[in-house]
Formats: C-alpha cells, sequence, structure tokens
DNA sequence: CGATTCCCCTGATAGC
DNA sequence: TGCTATCAGGGGAATC
C-alpha cells in the first residue's frame, strides 16, 4: 500500500517526465473514483490542461494544472490571470492504487503495454483511469481495490480542503523535530501504532512503516502514546527519520501491488524486519514475529524486543 | 468529544 | 471441481 516513501517514488518520477505536457483526453471505466464531479464534468474541465507541477503531501500527490493553455505567453497580465487560476488534480491512492506512465493499446477490453518491460508484469487489468498526454504517452491510475480518490478543484479549494489541510507535519522535513513529534503526541491516549498512522498527527505513515518503526525503536505498539517516556519518543523519532529515508532511497516497498510509474517493485520490501513477517524469526533477537488486531487493521512486533 | 464499527471493493484463500 | 464465506485495509461516515 502506497505509504510516504512510495508516493515519493511515485511523484519524483513522474516530475521528471511529465511536468509540461498537456493532457489531451481522459478514459475511464471507474467513473466513481473521480469524487466532488461527475466525469463528463471533470472530462471538459481538465482536457487541454498543462501539467506545471507536481508535489506529494502526506499520502497526496498533486497535481497542478494550468486549465487553459493560450500561445499568448508574452500577455504578462494574461499569464497572471491563470498562475491565479491554478487548478489541482489530488490522487490519494490508498490500499491498491498506482500511477504508471507509458503506451497502453485497448486490446479485447483490457489495456496492453506496447513494448516489452516492467509494464507487462505490471497490474494492468486493473487500469481503470487514464489521462492521454501530448507526448503520445498516458499516465495510467491501477487500482485493483478500486478505492482510490480522484478530485479535481481550483488550487485554493484542493489546499484548503480536509484532505490536505488537516495533515499533520511531514515527518522528512528539517521543521519536524523532536520536539514536534513530542507535541504532536504527547497528549493523545491512544496506541501509539494508531498515533502514528492517524495523518493529522503525522502526514504519511501507514501499517507498514508504523510497524517498521515500532520495531526498530523497541516501542510495544499498544503502549499508550501519552505513557512513553522521553528515551521512546527520542528512539521512535529517530527510528522515524531512517526508516522514511532509507525507504524512499530504496523506491519503497511491493508488498501488495505497488509499482513505480514505469511499473518497476519497490526494493524497501526486502529490507522489512516485521511487517508481514509473522512467525519469522526477529532479526535482532530471534524471537518469532507476532500479529495482533489493532482496530481491523494488523499490527507487527516482537513479543521479546517490543514490550508493553 | 472520543472511541468503535461499518462501509467502500475484489482477489486470494480456506472450508465444505 | 466448484461454490460460498471470510479477510485485508486507508479513510470517512455513522453510531455508540
Amino acid at each position: 500500500m502506497p505509504e510516504l516513501p512510495e508516493v515519493e517514488t511515485t511523484v519524483s518520477d513522474l516530475k521528471k517526465k511529465i511536468v509540461g505536457l498537456k493532457i489531451i483526453d481522459v478514459w475511464a471505466d471507474a467513473k466513481r473514483l473521480i469524487k466532488k464531479s461527475s466525469f463528463e464534468i471533470f472530462k471538459k474541465q481538465i482536457k487541454n490542461a498543462e501539467i506545471k507541477k507536481i508535489e506529494r503531501r502526506g499520502k497526496n500527490i498533486l497535481i497542478y494544472l494550468n486549465p487553459k493553455s493560450y500561445s499568448a505567453k508574452s500577455d504578462i497580465s494574461r499569464e497572471a490571470h491563470y498562475t491565479l487560476d491554478l487548478k489541482i488534480l489530488l490522487i490519494h491512492q490508498k490500499l491498491t492504487g498506482h500511477l504508471l506512465y507509458g503506451i497502453w493499446m485497448m486490446d479485447k477490453g483490457r489495456w496492453t503495454p506496447k513494448e516489452k518491460g516492467p509494464l507487462n508484469e505490471s497490474v494492468n487489468r486493473f487500469i481503470h483511469l487514464v489521462f492521454f498526454l501530448n507526448n503520445g504517452k498516458m499516465l495510467a491510475l491501477s487500482d485493483l481495490r478500486k478505492f482510490a480518490k480522484v478530485v479535481l478543484g481550483s488550487a485554493e479549494e484542493i489546499l484548503n480542503s480536509k484532505d490536505i489541510k488537516e495533515l499533520g507535519p511531514e515527518p522528512l522535513e528539517k521543521t519536524f523535530t523532536l520536539k514536534k513529534l513530542k507535541e504532536a503526541v504527547r497528549d493523545k491516549k491512544a496506541k501509539i501504532k494508531q498515533v502514528l498512522m492517524d495523518q493529522k498527527v503525522i502526514a504519511g505513515i501507514g501499517n507498514i512503516y508504523s510497524d517498521e518503526i515500532l520495531w526498530q525503536a523497541k516501542i510495544h505498539p499498544f503502549k499508550p502514546a501519552n505513557k512513553l517516556k522521553n528515551k521512546e519518543l527520542k528512539a521512535i523519532y529517530e527510528a522515524m527519520g531512517e526508516i522514511l529515508e532509507k525507504a524512499v532511497k530504496l523506491r519503497g516497498t511491493s508488498i501488495s501491488d505497488f509499482r513505480d510509474p514505469e511499473g518497476r517493485k519497490g526494493n524497501y520490501v526486502e529490507i522489512l524486519s516485521v511487517y508481514q513477517r509473522e512467525g519469522e524469526e526477529c532479526p535482532r533477537c530471534g524471537r518469532k514475529v507476532k500479529r495482533i488486531k489493532l482496530g481491523g487493521r494488523s499490527a507487527h512486533y516482537c513479543p521479546k524486543c517490543q514490550k508493553l
């Protein structure tokens, strides 16, 4: 499932590939993915939009669009007007969504990659939304579960929406200090794993990395956040930075079906210590990794290293 | 207000 | 073999 490192991988790749291109058409077979507007309106609004920049905020992908591209670029007032008019295409990939970039042909109702390569082994059968670009290539959203969320709105609208505005701090920003973590976590009575995954507390951490961070910090996932000692908070803070940075460097984890825009898997899966390793030996002490339920989610931990 | 439960969706897997 | 039931899981809404 895409969390901060996976979304960062997607965003940094897409920045290199599609900024400056124009969206000339859109296709979808799961129109429900598009929220807050009908597909027809969405299509009308996005056609001929130019991709200006791409950012990540938490697990959200923000694609800034200039909705109309005029050739009269020398007209400064018009340029200024359209800057104010910028739209944002927000994509949240949820569990199984991911963006792919390439060329596909529709064959017997299925999108098939034109060329041999990683995209062939990818999850093409779950492509439900396709943006056609003016360089002949396509940006496709593959999503097995169809849980992804796609919203188009004015830049102001999107940046002020709950999706973005209510997000907590970015854990990899330099401004995210130990003090900030303490402030965010201090008064929370909930279990630390839940708190780490709460997007309002810290943006971008989900089930995989919360398990990995807590294992490295030697903290039991059920420990109430407000009971953590300074030393423990420091350990969480350091593990968070190290693990997320390493995962970004390794281009994410492909535990379910995450792929980068070219259809390649992330490499962090080989580094995982506890996530989805129930019954395997803890890499630190050899005790068998346990899995416990936490509100419909599963937490993986080492019962010897991570005592409650 | 906080905590819990349900729901969205569908492939994989277990049980019969 | 083939059908049915169960499960996973981010996040939002409804409910306790």
